[in-house]
RNA sequence: GAUUAUGUAGCUCAGCUGGUAGAGCAUUGCCCUUUUAAGGCAGGGGUCCUGGGUUCGAGUCCCAGCAUGAUCACCA
């Protein structure tokens, strides 16, 4: 037998045309109806040994043994695993066991989809299991599965590679049970927050993804190209700006699940696309917005698991209101014993240089003290904590402090180590939004990659006036990855970016036959590694000579044995 | 981008100082029958990531590349 599918691969396949043969169609048309799963019945019959005794059910089989004339199996469906009992004279009632012999035993393979009706017992072992009294095929399933065991807990043989796993994450959630959990958790985080911001009557919104000009945050972006405008447009990095718009048009209170696109490095914790959710309230400051995160996440913890403590890592990280607050000045000063909040900016780059916190002559006061705090705080900071009060120089959406001069009212939350959100009093004076865009462009100028562009249409709006807003940006991926205690984004991601997968380019059999070659060595010859023309003209003919003669008694072919000068003849 | 580790059967992994490619699971055939990581016996299955080099001989050593992970840098 030759042929380009794995052995497991084809003898799916032959058993797909047996079962068609037998007048079995391995992908029906009509619906199989369910009455139970699997979970509610291993909840439900224990306490009552009456309950399901005729049910329909229906998942993928995940494991089979086969003793005889009887066997068991697992079927698995979308809320777990229950056990199968088959026995030859209960599926067959009939003197005609072919149903048992040929089908389920030859025919049906791991992966494969069933529809099964049957009544709930206790076997022998104690496991509450279907008996099975009448079956029907659902799918075929032509690729096997890696198989997954696990007893006490061990899992053996686990699917693990991290590239197998993010690249058919189909086949990830299919043997890794954990993994639909996260996901669970992941939708459960955001309907309960959307709960929450609904129920305080905000309104949800949807503004352009496509937009001519970005802004909003400090990244590079995505870049496009719209042929009708003839026009180049970006993927939105922050919806900000249009947010705000709506808050300037009399929204008093506006949220989206925005996903962003920015066009920079990619590890465990960031992803070239990701979730965030903004939320603008109008007539209301920081200091109230830091108040209502609190609440919130404190009520998601509750809501995805539960308890307001939950553990990540090593860490149990307790989302107990009220969370510890520190301005950036005092957080530098707990973890590092200097107080700076006086000093010039000589003498921040001068402790900075003392911390061993990586400086230059091109960073600003801001800059340094954002540095110093990074290098020294954040990692430290696993309970949830608010940071207050942060350089001007750093914010240009964020309005000025109302007491303390060259800072802005803005906070971040930290928890784990990592920033889960930021927020400010949002900057509502036109004329200083002004001044504060072109400081950026300023920036871009000297090489910024990240700088802000000065938005016109956005100006005209403030221009007309906004109430004065607090505003949110909250990370979906981030929250998600602590509440579910995963360990990189790419886990709570159904599909993370990857880099593009290495296809084998394959030339059509027809593309050999017109440069000569029989049908019956085109096989030979792409198992030689010769996948296209192109290549098997670049071929040693001597190598590819010897190679075929050794393929044809390897894969046992009845055809004679090829001349040097056929051979020839092809490369030429 | 830097450093580093890994890449061997469908899956998980061994493979020593270079000498005829291995195990468990999966799969195929047979046996058994309320089993449970089922078991017993017998089989099939490999571009040892790719390309060069050293060598009589490379899965193993060297160089380059590709992919993935980790750490660091970047991402206010």
């Amino acid at each position: 037998m030759i042929t380009e599918f794995t052995e497991q691969e084809q003898i799916r396949r032959n058993s797909l045309s047996e079962l068609i043969n037998l007048g079995i169609n391995p992908y029906p048309a009509e619906l199989f109806e369910v009455d139970a799963t699997s979970k509610e019945i291993l909840e439900k019959f224990p306490t009552d040994n009456s309950l399901y005794q005729s049910v329909n059910i229906a998942g993928r089989i995940m494991s089979r043994r086969i003793m005889g004339n009887a066997s068991f199996a697992e079927i698995q469906d979308e809320t777990g695993r229950i056990q199968l009992y088959f026995n030859r004279d209960e599926v067959c009632k009939e003197e005609d066991k072919t149903l048992y012999n040929i089908v389920f035993k030859k025919l049906l393979d791991i992966g494969d989809i069933i529809g099964v009706n049957g009544y709930v017992f206790f076997t022998k072992m104690g496991e509450i299991t279907i008996h099975v009294k009448g079956f029907k095929l659902l799918c075929k399933s032509l690729r096997p599965l890696p198989i997954v065991k696990e007893k006490e807990g061990v899992i053996y043989d686990a699917f693990a590679d991290p590239e197998q796993r993010y690249r058919q994450r189909y086949v990830d959630l299919i043997v890794n049970s954990h993994v639909k959990d996260i996901f669970i958790k992941r939708t459960k985080l955001v309907n309960s927050m959307r709960a929450y911001l609904n129920e305080k009557g905000y309104l949800e919104v949807e503004t352009p993804i496509l937009q001519p000009l970005y802004g909003g945050a400090a990244a590079r972006p995505f870049k496009t190209h719209h042929n009708a405008l003839d026009t180049t447009l970006y993927l939105r990095i922050a919806n900000e700006l249009y947010l705000k718009r709506l808050i300037v048009g009399g929204f008093d209170g506006v949220y989206e699940f925005s996903k962003d696109f920015r066009n920079e490095g990619m590890d465990r914790f960031h992803n070239p696309e990701f979730t965030q959710m903004e939320l603008y309230v109008a007539y209301k400051d920081y200091e109230w917005m830091m108040n209502l995160v609190e609440e919130m996440v404190e009520k998601i913890a509750i809501a995805v698991q539960g308890a307001t403590e939950i553990k990540v890592g090593d860490n149990i990280i307790n989302f107990k209101r009220p969370w510890k607050r520190f301005t950036m000045f005092e957080a530098i000063a707990h973890y590092t014993g200097i107080d700076i909040s006086k000093m010039d900016e000589k003498e921040i780059f001068a402790t900075a240089q003392k911390l061993n916190v990586e400086v230059d002559e091109t960073m600003g006061k801001g800059k340094l003290i954002d540095e110093i705090f990074g290098e020294t705080c954040e990692s430290k900071l696993i309970q949830p904590t608010f940071i207050t009060d942060y350089p001007v120089e750093m914010s240009p959406l964020a309005k000025k402090h109302r007491s303390k001069e060259g800072m802005v009212e803005r906070f971040e939350a930290i928890c784990n180590g990592k920033e889960i959100c930021n927020a400010f009093s949002e900057l509502n004076d036109p004329i200083d939004q002004r001044k504060r865009f072109e400081s950026q462009l300023e920036l871009g100028k000297r090489g910024d990659p990240e700088a802000m562009m000065l938005d016109e249409d956005f100006l005209r709006a403030i221009e007309f006036g906004m109430p004065p807003t607090a505003g949110l940006g909250i990370g979906i991926d981030r929250l998600a990855m602590i509440m579910t205690n995963a360990h990189s984004i790419q886990e709570v991601l159904f599909f993370p970016q990857m880099r593009p997968e290495k296809k084998a380019i394959i030339s059509n059999d027809s593309e050999f036959t017109d440069a000569g070659i029989p049908q019956e060595w085109i096989v030979p010859v792409k198992k030689a590694g010769f996948l296209t023309l192109a290549e098997l003209k670049k071929a040693n003919p001597n190598k590819l000579f010897n190679d075929l003669c050794g393929l044809r008694k390897k894969l046992k072919l009845e055809i004679p044995a090829p001349t040097l000068e056929m051979i020839k003849s092809w490369i030429e």
